[in-house]
DNA sequence: AGCACGCCGACT
DNA sequence: GTCGGCGTGCTC
């Protein structure tokens, strides 16, 4: 019988505290149930997470009511959170946060959304100019409500005004301010009206995809259908497909979730969503980390209350709570975004296949360049293999070139070669469109001295400062710093300093010079500070108001544009000679994904590669289309190498501000792993971090190796909770980890 | 998120 | 001195 219960307070950003249970409930309470707990001098209602026997906490409390012994969450979904723990090697209570979001959680009393500030009574010029001088943040946090107009959310009031939550707190006690607990009801697509959209007719290729898609949706009950890997090429209607199983879903009774990359990213997938389903009068939730708390409230709870049975969004979506579930859709399931770079570390993609199979519910995972892992999934016979391989309509892939920048830039050190500016030149004549994609943001890549060598580097991280022509500033692409650009060598006081490498800045600069005449737009996120931004140009670009429009990896997915003809990819080879086993399948992904948003109309597309390494593998193959081709040197070299997916890659970072420190807890961690191995694992040396510094700290890597995680993880637990490490040095584990640098 | 505590500069 | 402003750290 449990004596304490494990919860999570709400609103209380922390850890998760032990109670003792009153006899009473003992018998009865299960993890999910909501309780209200003495906190300090307070009490605040909790989520129990699991039930304990014993707590080595000195002073618990007890539980001082039970609100509702029902779950608040599905023994499903209470179950992918033990899970997340034991396999991405954290505690349950991070599992937990992550599969309960903070929204939710005051579901059951009241619905105070979130505590809201507004102006009390208008302040009067004199009093302003007094709280100036006394109190100089509250006064900002005054100017700040003032011209906003309308309540502000505390926590973004404390955060736009650079002030601690305290000040907030001041004001509220000096009776300026008044904060109450609003509900927001807001539709995040509430100034939009959709046409409703009716199914589109499938060709006979998708018509056969479907039909296993259909059999996996009628699959007997009582086990889960074999996961689905859908390979099509860009343009071949993916996104129909997963429009008529949703639907065939909707219309067996159940519910689905689809995830997808970056919604914010996608915002023509999620249009076309919302208009097919008002077609059918279901509704649609969405759920991305750019709603307002409000917003994901009411989405959560349009799901929970069976009144949205169609869920969007991106990698979290994957906890949403539906019930009766039939089917979840993976988009672009090779994306590195699903992969969660904060504890829990989950893959949103792996916790969707995990799902499906709790669930018994079938699994659709599309690409049109699936990731190594899942590929190899489909060809163990763990997934089914689906494909299409031609494009919709007939249109044809288009065609790639591939130009050899050896050659080019020694003739005139030009960002575009001369076969590109013709293209391009052609394009504009006939009033198509063109695309240009460098995948680096910022005018120059780095101040460089050419007296004495010095480079303009970040204080905090070991990169080089990247030029902004347009904000005149250095910024560091990995912290955000910021410095003024210098006029001269900043060592040797030489005028002489010179900008070397190119962003998409000087990209736009160089086409306009080019072309004075054309209307060219970046797309990048330096252009996305401002919020609307991104759906702005994209709506010029659709529309035609824009002749060519250069950016970054944002511009390469998803977008389907039919009067864009041409597409030049200014630098091939970024990314490509970076330390990561994984850089040849990025660069072939993101080269076929950028390809592909040419020739999507009626005129064929033609794709310019410029390149300085122009017979590499990824350049080649996806020249070619061919991913077969890419797949089978890709998944010998990781055979070779016993690199994933033959292997389970788990990277232990040691971070630190100071460098020894670091590197001696590195070393000491080293040490008491290689003591007791489990079989079967690998452990590299300690090794400082490719990008050793970043944000400040120092870091070192420790790679292990393992076919069997559970097993290596309950070991990496057990041995990191015996040790202890300086105050100032933090130890994180990455399971099945995608960022190595 | 809220609350106590402690540091620091301004002013009766 | 002491009081208000403000940051920090803890809550079983």
């Amino acid at each position: 019988m449990p004596r304490y219960a494990r919860v999570l307070v709400d609103d209380s950003a922390g850890k998760a505290f032990d109670y003792e249970l009153p006899e009473a409930v003992a018998a009865v309470l299960q993890p999910g149930a909501r309780v209200r707990v003495p906190v300090r001098t307070r009490t605040a209602l909790a989520t129990v997470i699991e039930l304990l026997e014993e707590t080595d906490v000195p002073g618990v409390k007890l539980i001082s009511e039970v609100v509702s012994a029902e779950p608040i969450l599905s023994p499903l979904l209470l179950k992918l959170g033990a899970w997340i723990s034991d396999y991405y090697c954290c505690s349950l209570e991070a599992a937990m946060k992550a599969v309960l979001p903070n929204v939710i959680r005051k579901a059951e009393v009241g619905h105070q959304t979130r505590l809201f500030a507004r102006l009390a009574r208008e302040v009067e010029e004199e009093e302003l100019e007094k709280l100036r001088k006394k109190a100089p943040l509250q006064a900002g946090v005054i100017d700040h409500l003032t011209e906003a107009a309308q309540p502000v959310s505390v926590t973004e009031l404390a955060e736009k005004c650079d002030a601690s939550h305290a000040v907030v707190q001041a004001l509220v006690k000096k009776g300026l301010i008044v904060t109450e607990a609003a509900r927001v009801e807001r539709d995040p697509f509430g100034d939009e009206s959709f046409v409703h959209a009716a199914p589109l007719a499938m060709n006979p290729e998708q018509t056969a995809v479907f039909e296993h898609v259909r059999r996996a949706i009628d699959h007997p009950p009582d086990a889960a259908p074999k996961p689905l890997l859908l390979h099509g090429v860009t343009g071949s209607g993916k996104t129909e497909i997963y429009l008529q199983a949703i639907q065939l879903v909707l219309e067996r009774g159940q519910t689905a979730i689809m995830l997808v990359p970056e919604i914010s990213l996608t915002p023509q997938t999620v249009e076309r969503f919302k208009s097919r389903f008002a077609a059918t009068r279901h509704e649609v939730a969405v759920l991305h980390s750019h709603l307002s708390e409000g917003e994901r409230h009411d989405e959560w709870h349009k799901i929970r209350d069976g009144r949205a049975r169609i869920v969007i969004g991106a990698r979290s979506a994957i906890f949403a709570p539906c019930a009766n579930l039939g089917l979840i859709v993976v988009d672009e399931e090779h994306e590195n975004t699903y992969k969660q770079e904060e504890t829990p570390r989950y893959h949103g993609r792996d916790i969707a296949v995990l799902r499906a199979s709790m669930e018994k519910c079938a699994i659709l995972l599309g690409s049109a360049t699936p990731s190594l892992e899942s590929f190899h999934n489909a060809q163990t016979g763990k997934y089914e293999l689906l494909r299409l391989i031609a494009r919709v309509d007939d249109k044809k892939m288009p065609f790639i070139r591939i130009i050899d920048l050896r050659m080019e830039s020694k003739k005139h050190g030009a960002i575009l070669s001369e076969r590109l500016i013709t293209a391009i030149n052609d394009r504009l004549t006939k009033k198509e469109q063109t695309i240009l994609f460098l995948n680096r943001r910022g005018f120059s890549t780095s101040l460089i001295c050419e007296k004495c060598g010095h480079v303009c580097e970040c204080p905090n991280c070991s990169v080089a400062l990247t030029f902004h022509r347009a904000a005149a500033r250095m910024v560091c692409h990995i912290c955000g710093y910021q410095a003024v650009a210098p006029q001269k060598c900043p060592e040797c006081r030489d005028p002489g300093i010179k900008y070397t490498g190119t962003g998409t800045e000087k990209v736009e600069d160089s086409v306009s010079r080019l072309f004075p005449k054309a209307v060219i737009k970046r797309l990048d996120a330096d252009v996305m500070q401002r919020r609307e931004a991104f759906r702005e140009t994209l709506t010029a670009f659709r529309t035609g108001k824009i002749d060519i429009l250069v950016g970054t990896q944002m511009i390469a997915k998803g977008l389907h544009f039919p009067n864009v003809t041409l597409v030049g990819i200014i630098n091939a080879d970024l990314g490509l000679h970076l330390p990561d086993f994984r850089a040849g399948e990025r660069t072939f992904q993101l080269l076929t994904q950028v390809a592909g948003r040419a020739g999507r109309g009626d005129v064929e597309g033609e794709v310019f590669v410029q390149s300085f390494t122009p017979f590499s593998p990824s350049i080649q193959h996806a020249r070619h289309h061919d991913f077969d081709g890419f797949w089978e040197q890709e998944i010998e070299f990781r055979r070779q190498w016993d690199y994933p997916p033959f292997t389970h890659l788990v990277l232990i970072i040691v971070r630190s501000a100071h460098q020894q420190r670091g590197s001696f807890s590195a070393e000491t961690l080293h040490r008491r792993l290689k003591e007791e191995l489990p079989p079967g694992v690998t452990l590299s040396e300690p090794a400082p971090a490719p990008l050793e510094k970043s944000h400040g700290s120092y870091r070192f890597h420790l790679m292990m190796r393992t076919r069997s995680i559970v097993r290596l993880s309950r070991h990496l637990r057990a041995v990191l909770d015996k040790l202890t490490f300086p105050e100032d040095v933090f130890v994180t584990v990455d399971v099945d980890a995608y960022q190595l640098l």
